[in-house]
This record gives C-alpha cells, sequence and structure tokens, in this order.
DNA sequence: TATGAATGAGATTTCATTCAT
DNA sequence: GATGAATGAAATCTCATTCAT
C-alpha cells in the first residue's frame, strides 16, 4: 500500500507520457491503469470517460494561452505588442510541449474531441492578432508562418544537436523576423 | 447491378476520404465496405490488410517526393537548386493536398506504421537537401521553417479567400525568401 | 448544511421513486446516491445491499395484507367475508400504489429476489381465500380476475378522466360482482 | 462444425428462453452466446445491438395483433365484434404466450425501449376497439377488465390443474361475460 | 454518520481478420 | 471477385461492494 492521494495526477502525467508515445487512440485505458499499478475502474473513479483525461491535460495548455490572448487583446496592436507576443507565446509553448506536441501529432484525432474547437479557436484568435487585416497574402502568410515555425520549431529541432533554450532563441529569431517583414517590409540584416 | 472492375480504385478513394476526415484509427473497415456497399470481406480480397490500403496510398504521394528527391541529388547545391526544390515541391504538395493533409494530422499514428518511416526518410532527405551544414542555427531554422511553411500553408489558408493557385504562391514566395536569406544573409524586398 | 437523521428515510423515498421510474435493475446506486447528494459509500451505512433496500420497501407494504390475510383467515368463509377483503385489499393497494405499480412492472426481476418469493405466497393466500375449493374453472377464473382487476384497474385507469376515488369505487364494483357471481351464479344488475 | 444458416432462429429462440426466465437485464449476451456455443461477436453479426433482439422477438408478436386490430377497426362496433375480438386475441396470446408472459413481467424494463410505446399503441387500440365511449366508469373497468383477464389468465393459471385449451376457454368465457354486461347491464347465467 | 478511494467482476460493443463457398 | 458467417481479442465503461479514516 503505497501514499496515494495523488493519484489523480498520476493519471494525468501517464496518460499524457502514452498519449505522446502511441497517440489518442491507440492508448488504451488498461495499458493507463496497468502502468499506474490501479485497476481501470480506478480511472473512472478519477474521471468520467477516457476523453476527460484529455481534456483535463488541455486545460493545463489552454490556460496560459488563454492569458496570453486576453492580455494582447488589451493591448495596443502594434510590431512591438506583436513581437511581445511571440516572446512570451514561445515561453508557453516551451512550457508545455510533450502537450503541444502530442497536439500537432494528433490533430486529426482531436478535431472532434470537444477539446479540438476550444484549441482552433485559440489558433484562429492568435493568428488574428498577429495578422494586419489589410495586409497583402503574402504578409499574411507570413504571420501564419511565424506561429507554425513555433510550433513545429519545438519538436523538428528535437534531434539537432545544441542546448534546447538556443534552439528556441533561434526559432523565436526567425518568426520575429517574419513578423517584422510583415509590418515593415524590410528585414534586419543578421550578419 | 453495374459494371465493376475498378473496385480498387474505389476502395482507396474512399479510404483516403475517411481517413482524412476522422483519422486512420477512427475509420473501420465496416465503414469503408459499407460506403462502397461492399463486404468487409471484398476489401481482403483487394488489400491484405487495413494498414496495407493506407501503404498503397502513400505509394502515390512518395513517389513524385522520391523523383523530387532523386533529381535534386544530382544537381549542385545552389541557391538556384534549392529554389527549384521549393517550386517542385510546392507543386507535388499541391497534387496530393488530401493525403498530405491525412499525414499531417495523423503523424502520431502513422508514425509507428511501417509507412511512417518512409515518410520520415523522406523529410530527413529534403531537409538535408535544403539545410548548409556548416550554417547557424537561425539559417538552419529558416529552412525548416521554409519546408513546414509550405506544409501548413496549404490547408491553413483554406478557409483564407481568394484563388488556391494566388494563395500557392504566396506561400511559396515566403518559403523561398526564407531560404535567400539563409544563403545570402539578406531578403529581397517585396514592395 | 441542513439538520439530518431522517437519511434512511430519504434513502428509501428516492430509491422508491427511482425504481417505480426505471426499473430495479436499471436504477444503480450511483443515481439514488446522486439524487440525494450523499455518496454510495452512504448507502451502506444504511443498507447492508442493494437488494436491502427493495426488502424494507416491500415490508410497508406487505405488513397491510399481512394483517389483511390473518384477520380473513380467522373469519368465516362467507361471502360476505370475501366482500370484506377486497374492500379492505382495495384500500391497502390504494396506500401503497406506487409500490403496487413497481411491483406490477418488475414481477421478471423481483422473482428470484428472496422478496419475490414472500410475495407471491400472499398472493396465493389471497386467492385461496377468495376461491370455493370445489368451484367449476370459470368461478376460478372469476376471483382471479377480481384480483387481478384491482391490481391492472389501479394505474390502468390512470390516465383515464375522473376522481381517483371514484375510479377505485368503480374498480371495486367490478371486482365485488366477479365474487359475487362465482358464489350465487348470478350478478346483480347495476342499472 | 454443425449444421448453420439457422443461426438468428436459434439466437432469437435462446434469448426468448433466457428473458422469459431471468428477465431482459438480467440475461447477458455472454449467457445466450454460450447457451448458443457461438462467440458474443457472432451476435453482433446477425443483430446491431441487445436491444434489436428483443424488437425482432416483438415484430412476431405484434404482427397478429396488429392484423387483429385492423381487421376490428373495419367491423360495426357491435358487441358481436367485441365477443370476435376477445375470441382472436385469447387465440393470438395463446400463440405467443412465452413472449407475452416476458411482456407482462417485464413491463418497467421495457416501457423505455422503442419497443414499449409501439406495445403500448397497440393495447390502447385494443382499449378503445372495446369501450364504449359514453360508457358508465364501471361499464369501462368492466372492458378493461376483460383484457387484463386474459393477460393475467393465461399464466396465472399456468399451476392450476387441468387442460390448457379447457382453461383457455374458461378465461375467455370469463372475459366475454364482462364485455356482455357492459354492453347489456344483465350477465347469462352460466348455471 | 458519513466520505474518498479503490476493486473485481462483468456488461455491451467494436474491430480486424479468416475461410469455405 | 465477392459474400456470409463467424472468431478472438480487446476496448470503454458500469456496477455493487469494501474499508480505512
Amino acid at each position: 500500500m503505497m501514499a496515494r492521494g495523488n493519484t489523480r495526477q498520476r493519471i494525468q502525467d501517464v496518460a499524457l507520457e502514452l498519449f505522446v508515445e502511441q497517440g489518442y487512440e491507440k492508448t488504451s485505458l488498461r495499458e493507463i491503469a496497468e502502468k499506474l499499478d490501479v485497476t481501470k475502474a480506478a480511472l473512472y473513479y478519477h474521471f468520467k470517460t477516457k476523453e476527460d483525461i484529455l481534456i483535463s491535460l488541455f486545460r493545463d495548455l489552454t490556460a496560459p494561452i488563454d492569458e496570453l490572448i486576453s492580455w494582447a487583446q488589451e493591448q495596443p496592436s502594434t510590431l512591438e505588442t506583436k513581437q511581445e507576443i511571440l516572446r512570451r507565446y514561445s515561453e508557453a509553448l516551451a512550457g508545455a510541449s510533450p502537450l503541444f506536441r502530442f497536439m500537432q501529432e494528433n490533430q486529426g484525432t482531436v478535431r472532434e474531441l470537444s477539446v479540438g474547437e476550444n484549441f482552433k479557436d485559440r489558433m484562429f484568435a492568435l493568428r488574428d492578432l498577429m495578422i494586419l487585416p489589410d495586409a497583402s497574402l503574402t504578409d499574411q502568410v507570413r504571420c501564419m508562418s511565424a506561429l507554425f515555425t513555433m510550433h513545429a520549431g519545438m519538436f523538428v529541432l528535437k534531434d539537432a544537436k545544441g542546448d534546447p533554450e538556443e534552439k528556441r532563441k533561434a526559432v523565436l529569431e526567425v518568426a520575429t523576423e517574419l513578423v517584422v517583414q510583415a509590418h515593415t517590409g524590410v528585414t534586419t540584416v543578421t550578419r
């Protein structure tokens, strides 16, 4: 009989780990339960359904992004604000990177989960904060690209050599440049 | 009773449609069979397993990319070559966009399928063709970002207004700029 | 937080309500507990098992019937006695009509519960009190029919218009006539 | 490997037997499958859900009753018609008596199944055919009682001694008398 | 008096797959 | 080329029940 009281948290941890590793659909509750050395029924004491575990995981991710969005919506829509958004977003991503990787790799599955909508909404909100309404198509692509560079960058560079913090900086730099360029039509020459 | 003989093709079409819409795991053979108005057993006459259907779909996607890669490997590693790679890649993507979207949204699931490895290999080959071995971290990010911009661009801009061909051009333009910048340290000012 | 001490009673009330509405099997302890805003474990403080709740409910129903039966067994087996039995039975039924309805609609489930036997025994005892041992088959049917008319009448006429007390009287009248007829071979002409 | 082709029918037979014996809820598909020596999955080849098995069983019961109802609706609403209805109903019941007993004993469970409504509708249709719209409350009870006498009679007299056909006749006789009485105000003296 | 946490057993259902015809 | 019938494995989920606190 081991120390309890943290079971809910432990379920979340193990579930996230397995969801990331194998995908949501391929991870069974049996697997989660076995890894925790509890019964399947115990999972149902803490979460109403399998999807519920996922949802609870998402709340932890979306909270910081929600904060970021509402902060941003109160700022003037200047280039400086946008640079700050990217900076903060970069940190939020780094802080929840496994979940984010899961998100990225399971879009298809997650799409029809109730949580999917929520996430999409966040992405669109962010996009609207980055984009200039009357910008050229090319500049709009730049802004989207800035966001996606940050998403992708996180785990694409995972197997590249180098310090993670340095890599994050490099990704942020490229993303920032894209936004600057979308706003000013020039780029800071970086060498 | 209509003339058949094209069942294999029809299976592929319906399967792709459903895989894209719902994901691979969530699509059952029953569903595919019902939509085709044949029995599940009929599917097994044409394909050895469910995964086999997926693999057959991938061959159609990977073939053009393989051609692109082997063509590129015989070219000199110049900026012009890379620009041409992006141009050709853009077209390959546009030609198989549903499958590509499926790929993107089901990375997690597809990863452990035999087909997953194949795809990853292609991506790495492409990356190696775009990147300069001794480039700065930032420039490497730019090259990756160029590739991902193209992936994302396809379906992120799906709901944006405007002609698809124009959008493709805009995406290609931004991607090209990123690569140019990674190679020369400057950007073509686009206005 | 309101003053308690009546929890046992409240459990019985809610359980009866749900058992009647959904059947015994389909009603879970979770449901009962939730409706009472206590935990399932609390139910187990008051009752040893789920079946125990049912049994406790039955005691309230069977007590008046038991009284009726033992009273009847001490009376002479005359037509007047039988009419009085029906009269009293009618009142007992009216007083516990939800439970009776449950009984009626869940015979199948209740049959193998220990409580089932008890109930059947009561029914047979009543039948033996109503029937003449050497009566014709037809007259025996009349006596059974009298009893069942009363059971059914209660809730079959539920959606019919009219005052419940009047309906009870009408049912009792028909039942009484059946017994009279079984005993005398004639019927009181009622118009 | 035994002779097949009749599996669907065998499932229905075994299911009815167990449903009658233990109730619908308490009968598991495992049990049915085991008794048939097939796997649970085989049941799902023939029926979409557990409820579906029940529904299929009901169709066999309701068909003759439906015929009876539509025949009756085309007849003049005379006493003779009503006597004929009872006669035919008696036969229909005798022909499907296990199913009917199940129905009677599982009203609670069956009520919310889609099949429940159907059944209720039939009962109401029959009632409307038997009842005189402007009859006294007592006469209405007599008509309902006639119907219920027949339902109950079937299996209440099961353990009584005597030939089933004779018992059926006796039940029919009592039911008929009730209807006659409701229509004429007198009873045929039967001795 | 009650709760929080958990269990063991079992329910219904779904799936990919097989094979004789 | 295809079907009808079935299987074995596993999935999600529910339930009555227990027990330390």
